[in-house]
DNA sequence: CGTCTTGTTGAGGCCTATCAATGAGCGTGG
DNA sequence: CCACGCTCATTGATAGGCCTCAACAAGACG
């Protein structure tokens, strides 16, 4: 496609933040770094490093969803990702951590010591590249959750929210309307900056509007794609 | 400097978007960059490119400041960062810009025709590293503010835009208290995903309070330093 | 089958947006 | 040099969306 050494990341994770996917990855490089990394297992809710922290590994996550956050002093709480299988993390300039990760649900990470992965991103060649264009491809994620964050409404929000999981569901190609949602209503509002209760209020709102169904907490059924993306693209329809 | 390849971005621009400076490269891939590169002088208000343009040019700010910003279908605007000398931009991976563009103040630009950027990036040893290097400080930066745009009240965020733009005017070391503002409130409110009339009345409380003076629009001295840190942190101080 | 966590719903209040009007700054031209 | 007209900044009154607080429901788990 558009780089010769090195698989595109194409549209992958274009819309969440984390950074993702070494697949892709020439497989002498990956076979490579395979060598250094260290398997670990994270059970429910537990920390996987907090903000501050010396930054002295890199991870990628096997299976399982993690959620990087950052706090105010007072506990507010923002998540600026939820992270999924393929997605790296860890990754900094600085010589520690600038946001916490955690295990949403138990997951399986791969840890890379720090001096290490460095060391390779010098050694092998397209490696700096690759990781160069995952980490666009967050910075535009983030772009987009800036608009988010600062000009949508809550609805907007919601609906963003809903679609973004359902098209990173949807990575084979389908067009599954059955979204899956592994983490709870208090990471969402955190994500989006609202209050949990507004989650609730606005997921009820869609229910009964039709647009959604909800046979269980965690799995949502998109009813009216159409207008979710209205919703999502902020043509301040008056349906809401 | 500090690395022995490249220069290190050091805290450069960590609390401001936009990809950061090519000074810091070693100087005969500097010159090597500038030998693709075209001036361009762009007047008061005028677009550089717009969100969806295709990107056929990477750009450096030469001098002058620039605002980046997406657009919902009704108009509500998300500045994403203000740009000054030394910040690339243009800098993505599809073939269109994320963003748009414009001219804050009369602005220098130096573009480098896409392709030949990327062939660089290719030939020249470290530019990737560069790049990755100042494209995590912008990562950081977006996540610092996704912070403030969903957990900061109205004061915080004046608070801690106040002491960003201060700190970055202060790159030679001095504690200057004096903090020159280029942009009209429209652009402030819009960043910081506030409308006009609030960052008004945040400001004005702050000079009511005595923590700013302010002897032009354009110009604020920062008279209480550590009260507006308490705020920025967002110590849910009750002063405020 | 209790207990604990998480989700949901409602009532009320607050922060920020909206709407409207005035004031300040500034370039232009008389 | 000052008047005019524009744009941008400031301030006030009001409204509204989301938060806060509180109670209850629904699962999860031992």
């Amino acid at each position: 496609m558009m780089y010769s050494q090195l698989a595109p990341v194409a549209g992958r994770s274009r819309n969440f933040p984390g950074i993702s996917a070494l697949n892709g990855l020439r497989a002498d490089a990956a076979s490579h770094l395979a060598t250094i990394g260290f398997s670990q297992n994270i059970p429910v809710g537990e920390t996987v490093f907090s903000e501050g922290d010396r930054a002295e590994n890199v991870y990628e996550v096997v299976w399982g969803v993690l959620r990087l956050y950052k706090l105010l002093p007072d506990g507010r709480r923002q998540i600026t990702g939820f992270l999924f299988s393929g997605h790296l993390l860890g990754l900094a300039n600085g010589g520690s951590y600038t946001y916490g990760a955690e295990a949403i649900t138990e997951a399986s990470l791969r840890r890379y010591p720090r001096a290490r992965f460095e060391r390779m991103v010098d050694e092998v060649p397209g490696l700096a590249k690759h990781l160069l264009t995952v980490t666009f491809n967050e910075l535009h994620a983030a772009q987009d959750q800036m608009l988010l964050l600062g000009r949508k409404s809550a609805a907007e929000k919601i609906a963003s929210f809903l679609l973004n999981m359902a098209e990173r569901q949807n990575r084979n190609g389908g067009r599954m309307d059955y979204v899956h949602i592994p983490m709870g209503r208090s990471d969402i509002a955190d994500y989006l900056g609202l209050t949990k209760e507004t989650v609730c209020k606005t997921l009820s709102k869609l229910k009964r509007d039709g647009v959604i169904v909800s046979p269980s907490v965690s799995r949502i059924e998109l009813r009216n794609r159409g207008q979710l993306e209205e919703l999502a693209a902020g043509e301040r329809g008056e349906t809401f």
